[in-house]
DNA sequence: TAATTATTGTTATATTATAACATTATGTAA
DNA sequence: TTACATAATGTTATAATATAACAATAATTA
């Protein structure tokens, strides 16, 4: 294993993730854990615990991020939301398309916020829903 | 049935709707659709199904709000989400605590939020994550 | 009052996720 | 370099969450 790649969050991946990490890479949409599996299944990944624990871990070191609402996982596009603290998708509710939106200001705003009691947050998760640009036309 | 009643949101409700939403609302914090079933199984709603109908019907009517995260269901104490459109929620990431975060300038900020493509939205889910008071003491 | 739409009831099953336990690999500190 | 700790893997079973498909009934509306 070249220990060199992967360093872009500071972490090296272990086989299954690495395995697991590059389906979703390559899916370009997210996609959920049942159907990794069904992509792994040749490469000698066979239960879904094994798929849900390089999940896990992706998550937590922040290569991809969970959409909630869907059930599903991307690879993370920006640079900015390290360690998974801070994501914003919109989500087209016609299409399922989904992408990541990188906005300073957005993210700012949020991690900045603290709600009335004066809490502040560590993480926030958004997901926004509409319609994509080509779904609109129709 | 009496149906004068539940006309906050413009919407009478069904029986099982009702009744399930009366559960959800006793319940003053999340909870989920087997939890329901549970509560729910001496009024005769025996089927799953029974439950996710009115759950689904509640959440679109906004009643009722799902956290998506935590897949878990709470009555809305807003006014302002009608058609739960606009919605966050800070959620302890050490007792599971839930509120409904109220704030006119974030869902302001929010709801006029466009994408650089332009895209606006009709909807968002917002999920705040960190300790909350009694926890950060601790 | 017929037609339409919403709601209910029911059985079965699909989908998503974790528990528990044994083993192997990797990293770290004496 | 050995022992200790930590992380990752493999495996079986099962829990938790959610929907499909079909039949019947109730409520609304034209």
């Amino acid at each position: 294993m070249n220990k060199m790649q992967n360093m872009d969050k500071q972490q090296i991946l272990s086989k299954n993730q690495q395995i697991i990490f590059d389906i979703i890479e390559k899916a370009k949409e997210p996609i959920k854990a049942y159907s990794i599996l069904f992509n792994v299944q040749k490469k000698g990944i066979k239960a879904p615990l094994q798929v849900y624990r390089a999940l896990d871990k992706l998550v937590e070191i922040g290569k991809i991020h969970k959409i909630e609402s869907r059930n599903s996982f991307v690879a993370c596009k920006n640079s900015n939301c390290q360690i998974s603290k801070a994501t914003a998708f919109s989500i087209c509710e016609s299409c399922e398309e989904v992408s990541e939106i990188s906005d300073n200001k957005l993210s700012k705003y949020l991690k900045s916020f603290q709600n009335k009691a004066g809490m502040k947050f560590k993480k926030y998760n958004l997901e926004f829903f509409g319609l994509c640009k080509k779904c609109s036309i129709k």
